[in-house]
DNA sequence: CGCACTTTAATACACAACGTAAGAAAGTGG
DNA sequence: CCACTTTCTTACGTTGTGTATTAAAGTGCG
């Protein structure tokens, strides 16, 4: 490894080190100083620290090697807790984290639905307060709350997606601002497919050096990057929009005015088109009757197809046909090692999204011959955006490497 | 801008002021100090090294504002010179330029067409020394070559991409080493993409806040990336690859194994064959007779294009809306704000192109309400790769930045 | 059980690079 | 020509790292 920090500033060194524990689990100082480059001198010297701040503490002696059995370290993931917030459509979820990433606390309510933005933040706000309330932590370890939403950076702060059965649009709507009038800890912002990115980063404890995607399926698709240990987020905060890929020139029109967009192909409401289109499936799925949702729909077929029915798995082996083509250009184009399939599109049939994507990247992929791109469902579960608007929040306070706070 | 350096090593440091100066063209110490953060007393320490180095020079004093004027900073381009070589199928370029990118000497010889890697880059060697020693430059201010191929990074270094009319193949062979056994110079091997960007990014000025992609065209397609004033070269130096980026999945196949990719769609080989396919346009070019090569019947109807033939614009334009189409899913995953278009694929129809892609990207791009992506041809000309592959060596040694050097 | 040896951790001091503060230098403009 | 402004430099203090040395804590063999 052998980085080199020689001449960085405290904290810069204090956060890189607290990276390395974090990512190692248990380490001792002279695995740290090997690993980080710094000498033994340096290592003592900021662990005292660290040691003193409480993130870390000591938690035994090494395996004997002939001398005096070096101390092992680790995080203490009890020092602080972040709050995060996943803001969707049909569910809100809550959750309360260490700095492991382990959830510690975790509350459902329902989601923003058609409600009018204001209202939605309004309610949200006083559910947000009584959770850090009720939540039995100390609250000079609350780091702050990490929001995770579909929406995207543009003029006059942040526009929350909205999905109608029918249609798509953003409002435009200040979530930070209004939250910080009542909550009085630092707010993080940030779209739900960069937040799980971060989760994957921080609860897998996945090291810095890796470069690796998140695709996070709600309503769309999104694509969160991690590179060198921090998000990847473009000129201006809006990158990973991987819905409207063009993957058919000549295929159906989509609400983006765009053609054989991956997402008029390979999404919940594409899918469940699809399903509708064959009366006899359509019927059995109830989809005849009163629409409920797209998205519970959607999870209604992608369960019947993990449960093994024929159509059901050939329609969602379709969606996941798309998804892998466009998986494939992204791995080819950004020379990816790793991919993780997170958010709730995944929690019913992830396993053959999964098979369908590892298997056509590493039939056609260019890098293939270097090295195996993985594609692995996100261990996170449904919360996966939550819990990485925590890690994010985690990730801007305790390791702010270089850019992290934007 | 503010950015903090605030613990840098002294190399760091000065790399970061120089790259500061590079980019501004003239600047004063005064502007230094605000655009870096560093105080007016560490910018002259700073300043006063690089004046002893050679690389910066004092050239008249700024505008008058009621005090003592101040003094203007300036990149000494001929304080230092590189090499860039450029290996392709039908030629090979060498350029020796100074330290603002500009070409000092350029020559061309014949390309590696089908010759055997060993005898091919032997020859490149003898040619390479002829070159250094007939061009006047002061030996000790050579700090380098750069090559640039269109090759890829696998087990046993570098292989070649070897051309074909019918069947392309990568043949590993380690130019590196079989250069480095006679040049006394650093060498830098990087593919022609990256080269192009590189290239854009130090000869034009680009400040390093700037993300931005190159587009190569020349066989195929490559994209080169540079974030935060340094290449991106992913996990295994293999980023770019958008050649094979999915476009139509009901498409032709592609050798590569994959349907409707790009470089099966748009590529000059493509092109040339629906050329074929209109019998009196084909005769019309005299396609029909021995072929010549891809890449120069390619060329003619590039140029035909360009002075307003309808038949060949029609089918330049068809393969300047499929590269369109890639471009687009690229600014939407990576949210670019600049794209600029190289290599010889363009330098007949460059505008063509220019055209098709701005016009589609400013129509569909979902960032477009933020910020305008600028598509722009190079202005660099045909030899942007052999001048990206000088840039590169004057990157890599003069603003080492961080991991530049790999 | 004790003592030589090994490995880990901490301390003391030197060096590098930046910031602060003070002042010298160079020019402006009435 | 002289008070004033702006630029640039120099001297010194702070921070953080490396080197070298020492202290501490075990191991394992006789």
């Amino acid at each position: 490894m052998a980085k080199i920090l020689k001449g960085a500033t405290a904290q810069e060194t204090h956060s890189a080190i607290l990276d390395l524990i974090r990512s190692s689990g248990t380490v001792t100082r002279v695995d740290l100083a090997e690993r980080s480059g710094l000498t033994g001198a340096s290592i003592s010297r900021v662990v005292k620290q660290l040691l003193a701040d409480g993130l870390i503490i000591e938690t035994g002696l090494g395996d004997p090697t002939g001398g005096k059995r070096a101390t092992l370290l680790q995080f203490n993931p009890r020092a602080r807790h972040a709050v995060g917030i996943s803001i969707d459509t049909p569910s809100t979820t809550y959750v309360i984290t260490d700095m492991s990433g382990r959830v510690i606390e975790q509350v459902s309510s329902r989601g923003i639905g058609r409600d009018a933005p204001a209202t939605a933040v309004k309610r949200i706000t006083a559910e947000l307060e009584d959770l850090i309330v009720k939540a039995d932590v100390e609250p000079s370890s609350l780091i702050g709350v990490g929001v995770a939403l579909a929406g995207r950076q543009g003029g006059g702060g942040l526009r929350l997606l909205r999905t109608d059965p029918e249609k798509y649009a953003w409002e435009p709507f200040a979530v930070r601002d209004t939250l910080m009038e009542t909550i009085d800890h630092p707010i993080v912002v940030e779209n739900d497919s960069t937040c799980a990115a971060i989760g994957e980063f921080w609860a897998g404890r996945i090291p810095s050096a890796n470069d690796f995607a998140t695709v996070y399926m709600a309503a769309g698709f999104g694509l969160g990057l991690v590179t060198n240990g921090d998000v990847y987020r473009g000129s201006s905060s809006n990158v990973g929009e991987i819905g409207h890929m063009v993957l058919d020139v000549n295929g159906p029109e989509c609400w983006c005015g765009g053609i054989g967009c991956l997402e008029s192909l390979a999404a919940p409401a594409a899918v469940v088109k699809r399903a509708e289109q064959d009366p006899s499936l359509a019927t059995a799925l109830g989809l005849r009757g009163r629409r409920t949702s797209v998205r519970s729909d959607f999870a209604k077929i992608a369960r019947l197809a993990a449960a093994g029915d024929p159509r059901c798995t050939e329609l969602i082996e379709e969606s996941a046909t798309y998804l892998a083509k466009a998986l494939l250009s992204i791995t080819n184009l950004l020379d990816l090692d790793q991919i993780i399939l997170a958010g709730p599109g995944f929690s019913e049939a992830g396993d053959i999204y999964v098979r369908i994507t590892t298997t056509e990247i590493n039939r056609l992929s260019f890098v293939r011959a270097m090295h195996p791109t993985r594609v692995e469902q996100s261990k996170l579960g449904p919360s996966a955006a939550a819990l990485g608007a925590a890690s994010l929040v985690l990730h801007s306070q305790l390791t702010p490497h270089q850019k992290s706070g934007r």
